[in-house]
RNA sequence: GGAAGGGUGGCAGAGCGGCCGAAUGCACCGGUCUUGAAAACCGGCGAUGGGAAACCAUCCGUGGGUUCAAAUCCCACCCCUUCCGCCA
């Protein structure tokens, strides 16, 4: 959410800056339109109906201090009656109005950070750096090695649950569950993160402190008759742990790291990434968040993202690190790099992980606050990112692991994780 | 799901039609005392919106109602705690 001040007091810097992710999101139709006339429109009506309350206020003290007197107050009383029915006739339209305003608001994205690199389309992400040398041979999409090796059953989850969902066997699910706990281990011993473990489930509200509604509904898989949602990634429950609370400077930064399941509905994604595990309605992630101040939200981005990037290496993961341009950073987010691993069947780099810095969006959504020493309450500011998607994490094992034998080489790091077990060879 | 109790400021906890944005304690900030600290004592200390400011308005789980006036009375809903039932 944007800063009500700014809206009105940088007006054409906000607008500029919203402008870079598209012309749609500041046009006549736009929120962005909207959102400045009913700015005005509710706080005219407040004042009005305020001024309404004041009186009414005024004259109930004194018939209050007339009465404790003895004394008759009746004329009063009478005149209070026709003041009271037009204040609350006032105060309901102020209300409407600001409950317009509120859910434009909700509908504007976060202007980007300044250091953003242009760009119409996910073809012009700014390539920053890479990591490890990719293998150039010819190698089986996961899909193929996974059932060679009778550990990935994708009819199985289809018959489960329907497409997009898949059963793990043997070393497939023993490597999941070996990746969380090593990426956990690895966060919560060597990065000085606290774990957390929370809820799949969020309501509303909290759906809303994170950015995912009121706009992104059609993403995310709600409860029936609930108001209740499955989370389409861990951001959601761990972020909202401080909804609503306002924080001592001195205890931030808080940084935590979850594993959780994560749900998505795919709703626009129909034909791409169909088969495999890449693109799942079910998937696990490690995430990592942190809840800052404005002024070092930058800087924890990059350690942050460096976090993230020692899991792959670890790993022994090729990848590289992209920053994303002004059209493809998303609705939440500032500023936003991605890790791509190294896919050698698709011979190319595939996201793995997103780290965002939302600076003091979130914080505003969700009444997330701060208090310096004496100070007044402010927005917090929060990031996270991806730390790793686990799926995919195996995807890229599988494939940079292969053998031409049909068998697959476990990285060093995760053979304690999984009995010692080297190498995953068919049964 | 049934019964009972309860949701008040950063926390704990009083108030139960007007003098209540709200006692008191803790925490926090400033001061006195002290070589320093602690203790003690004195003072300050909620949030949001509007306003240059004075100040005004709103907020006692949420939404409605009664009243000139609601934290306080009425209705509905949500949540929490305990007991019972059920259950991984």
């Amino acid at each position: 959410m944007i800063d009500r001040q700014a809206l009105r007091r940088d007006f054409e810097v906000m607008q500029a800056a919203l402008a870079r992710r598209g012309q749609h999101v500041v046009d006549e139709e736009s929120a962005w339109a909207k959102v400045a006339k009913l700015d005005a429109r509710q706080r005219e009506l407040k004042t009005e109906s305020e001024t309404l309350q004041a009186e009414r206020n005024r004259v109930s003290k004194l018939i209050g201090q007339k009465k404790g007197a003895g004394l008759d107050a009746s004329a009063e009383m009478a005149a209070m009656g026709d003041v009271a029915r037009k204040s609350k006739e006032l105060d309901t339209q102020a209300r409407d109005a600001e409950a317009a305003f509120s859910a434009a608001l909700l509908e504007i994205p976060n202007p980007l950070h300044d250091s953003v690199p242009d760009g119409t389309s996910e073809d012009d992400n700014v390539e920053i750096s890479r990591w490890g040398t990719p293998r150039l041979d010819a190698v089986p999409p996961h899909w193929d090695i996974g059932v060679d090796l009778g550990i990935l059953d994708f009819e199985a989850g289809a018959t489960l649950a329907g497409s997009r969902f898949t059963v793990m066997k043997g070393a497939a699910a023993r490597m999941e569950r070996a990746l969380m706990q090593f990426m956990l281990d690895l966060h919560a011993d060597k990065h000085g993160y606290e774990e957390v473990w929370v809820p799949a489930i969020a309501n509303s509200k909290t759906m809303t402190g994170t950015g995912q509604l009121p706009k992104f509904a059609d993403d995310l898989y709600k409860l029936e008759g609930e108001d209740a949602y499955l989370i389409p990634t861990a951001e959601v429950p761990v972020t909202n742990l401080y909804q609503d609370k306002i924080l001592n400077a001195s205890e931030l930064p808080k940084r935590h790291c979850a594993y959780t399941p994560c749900f998505r509905r795919e709703a626009g994604s129909a034909g791409r990434d169909e088969r495999g595990i890449i693109r799942q309605h079910q998937f696990d992630k490690v995430e990592l968040v942190h809840i800052t101040t404005p002024e070092r939200v930058l800087s924890d981005l990059e350690e942050l993202t460096a976090h993230a990037e020692a899991v792959l290496q670890a790993l022994e993961l090729p990848y590289r690190k992209v920053e994303l341009c002004c059209a493809d950073v998303g609705f939440s987010s500032q500023k936003t790099y991605d890790l791509e691993v190294w896919l050698p069947s698709q011979n190319c780099y595939r996201e793995i992980s997103s780290c965002s810095s939302f600076g003091q969006f979130q914080g505003r959504r969700a009444g997330i606050r701060y208090r310096e020493e004496g100070g007044k309450p402010q927005p917090a500011a929060t990031l996270n990112g991806s730390g790793l998607a686990i799926g995919r994490c195996l995807v890229a094992v599988l494939e940079n692991g292969w053998q031409s034998d049909g068998s697959v080489l476990i990285p060093q790091v995760l053979q304690p994780y999984m009995g010692g077990m080297q190498r995953i060879t068919p049964r």
